[in-house]
DNA sequence: CGATACACTTAGCAGCGGAGGC
DNA sequence: GCCTCCGCTGCTAAGTGTATCG
């Protein structure tokens, strides 16, 4: 029934040998029957933590030992002859200074360099990296020249790419042999992937949307900033020689494994485990059982801040038509955010000139249209049509308010979420996008799978069903630049493989007909008849699913241009639903989950059996 | 009580490598 | 065998939410 169990299995094995870092050696016959895994070492396989007990309240492991993150490497001047200029003539500059105007000069052929506010911020952390002679002279913006730095790079990156085989091979097991000292830890005995085991190089802020500090210079990292955690007992990582780690401290409340201070916003950064580790899958697995707590009080949630759109109190008013949209349009909480930052809002935080009231909008009665930047300055556009009592409230709360104020002024995150943890243990704001989501996807999978159909056809469904979810947490994602030329190419196969089909359509009828020549002709030529006929029958049966199947990417494609799939399947969608989705419809599990994507959810392809529901 | 610090999840994008078409 | 294009992966910014501070 389940074809691809074995398969599946295989994959597991791979999953987890990656997981450990260990070498394996597959062999298969040419027949692939005749499968055999040899491992070089027997080690443990991955924890299996859901099968085992949960650890006392907020200690999250007993032994952690690491080697440190990975620096950065160290500023490599560029060539003489590729120079910086100013005012049309060449300028030499300190290490420091040209280490920062290359900066600028790698992203020169980007849009960001076009923004008046990335190129101020730039040249004001340009200015004061230099030396004070430099600071004498170059002292406008207009007047330096990155071009010639800029054509370096550029032919650095081509080389790169032209490079032999040889070389790339030996570039890429360094690659290899770095990730293997430094891409893995010893937790509670078990060797897990680091998710981000290098620390971040320096370069220019690149803030998204209107961010106010694009363009800063992000300064490197030595040692000294970095704070490291580990267990008591366990070897402490060496810094570079003749450095100290900032701090060690042996903190196993936390999750971190290093931890730094960026200099542009002053926020912490971390070293953290991969999604695929225990910590991190034990905590997802969690995600997913407090969202399925909600569906057990849903309706009386539902029926109870309803009820508070009648409130005598406008902060209950406010609060349940906040959390009203925060449920049906699976909006994000809204954050309180400083001015240092790009101007973007959730719920609690939209202002009156996100919302516009219409009694009516395109036949639609009570329509409130949203448009605001959220997060990343994605824009949310929606109109929604709401409950009269809905829209009679949110006339109210924007009664004598000018632009610039708050819709709810008597609301945010802290206080809704105080609420909400009333309503149910564990419940905030995000749990009801988590909640939508992965609701949405299971309505949907039962709505559009067809037991019946193929399973590109069944692809088709599921990858509709995870549109659904995508387009109700607003996932964008701007056009491919190729996407027009990438449906145009496709167009041209399907033609060509419709062109096909009928060429063969019509040599199998010449040979059908060839077969009803009379018995005596045909005795002794049969089978080499019938076979040629069924040659053709089969050819023709495989250009038809080739067919289908392009048809059906072609579908699939347009659909997609503008919407992103993965930040849902990775973040909001329950992997049990999909996996018991697979294997109730037998189709492959590595159809829908990437290797990364089952990696991170082997938990749940153990956990769920096919009649598993949300 | 509001501000700030901290920890951790969620997000889109760029660059790269490898599969698949010619 | 070469080239194109597409998906994967790494990167790091930008959110959420709780704890702690003053």
């Amino acid at each position: 029934m389940w074809r691809s169990w074995a398969a599946l299995r295989l994959f597991e094995k791979q999953s987890v040998c990656l997981v450990l870092g260990q070498r394996m050696v597959a062999i298969a016959t040419v027949a692939g029957k005749r499968r055999r895994v040899r491992r070089k070492s027997v080690q443990e396989e991955q924890v299996r933590w859901w099968e085992e007990e949960k650890r006392a309240d907020g200690v999250k492991w007993s032994t952690l030992e690491h080697k440190g993150p990975v620096f950065a490497p160290r500023y490599e001047r560029v060539p003489r002859n590729v120079r910086f200029y100013y005012d049309g003539k060449p300028l030499e500059l300190s290490e420091e200074t040209e280490e920062a105007a290359t900066f600028y000069a790698k992203m020169l052929n980007h849009d960001y360099c076009t923004k008046e506010v990335f190129n101020n911020n730039f040249f004001k952390d340009f200015r004061k990296s230099m030396t004070p002679r430099e600071r004498e002279i170059i002292k406008d913006f207009r007047k330096c020249g990155f071009q010639e730095m800029f054509n370096y790079f550029q032919a650095e990156s081509e080389k790169r790419k032209a490079a032999s085989k040889e070389e790339k091979l030996i570039k890429k097991n360094e690659n290899e042999a770095l990730m293997k000292e430094f891409g893995f830890c010893m937790i509670d005995g078990h060797k897990e992937k680091i998710g981000n085991f290098r620390l971040e190089p320096p370069g220019l802020f690149r803030g998204r949307g209107e961010h106010p500090k694009m363009g800063m210079i992000k300064r490197r990292i030595h040692a000294s900033d970095v704070s490291i955690n580990c267990g008591k007992d366990s070897k402490v990582p060496s810094p570079p020689p003749g450095s100290r780690w900032k701090e060690v401290r042996h903190d196993n409340t936390v999750t971190w494994l290093a931890s730094w201070i960026e200099n542009v916003q002053g926020q912490v950064k971390y070293i953290m485990l991969n999604p695929s580790s225990k910590l991190k899958g034990e905590k997802d697995h969690i995600k997913y059982e407090t969202a399925r707590r909600l569906d057990k009080v849903i309706d009386k949630i539902r029926a109870t801040y309803r009820d508070e759109w009648k409130s005598k109190e406008m902060r209950v008013r406010q609060r349940a038509v906040a959390l009203y949209f925060i449920d049906k349009l699976a909006l994000r909480a809204g954050n309180e955010k400083d001015e240092d930052q790009a101007d973007t809002v959730g719920c609690c935080s939209l202002r009156v000139e996100h919302v516009q009231l219409h009694k009516e909008l395109n036949g639609k009665e009570n329509v409130v249209v949203f448009d605001f930047p959220g997060k990343d300055s994605i824009r949310y556009y929606n109109e929604v049509e709401v409950e009269k009592r809905v829209f009679k409230n949110l006339e109210l709360f924007m009664e004598h308010k000018k632009e610039g104020d708050d819709l709810f002024d008597r609301l945010n995150t802290q206080v809704l979420n105080e609420h909400l943890k009333e309503l149910m243990e564990g419940l905030t704001a995000k749990v009801f996008r988590t909640y939508n989501a992965s609701k949405t996807l299971q309505s949907q999978l039962d709505l559009l799978t067809d037991p019946s159909a193929t399973v590109p056809e069944k692809l088709l469904a599921y990858n509709r069903a995870n549109r659904a979810v995508a387009i109700l947490c607003n996932h964008q994602r701007s056009v491919p630049k190729s996407h027009e030329k990438s449906m145009e190419n496709l167009k041209e196969k399907i033609k060509a493989k419709r062109e096909a089909i009928e060429k063969c359509e019509s040599e199998y009828n010449v040979s059908i007909c060839e077969t009803m020549l009379p018995h005596a002709v045909c005795l002794i030529a049969i089978t080499p008849m019938q076979s040629r006929d069924e040659k053709k029958g089969k050819q023709l049966d495989r250009l038809r699913d080739q067919l289908k199947k392009l048809e059906l990417q072609e579908t699939d494609r347009d659909e997609n241009k503008t919407i992103a799939l993965g930040t849902s399947k990775l973040n909001y969608l329950d992997p049990r639903i999909s996996v018991a989705w697979c294997k109730k419809n037998d189709v492959p599990i590595e159809k829908i989950f990437n290797k990364t994507q089952r990696t991170k959810f082997l938990w749940a392809v153990h956990m769920a059996d096919e009649n598993y529901r949300f």
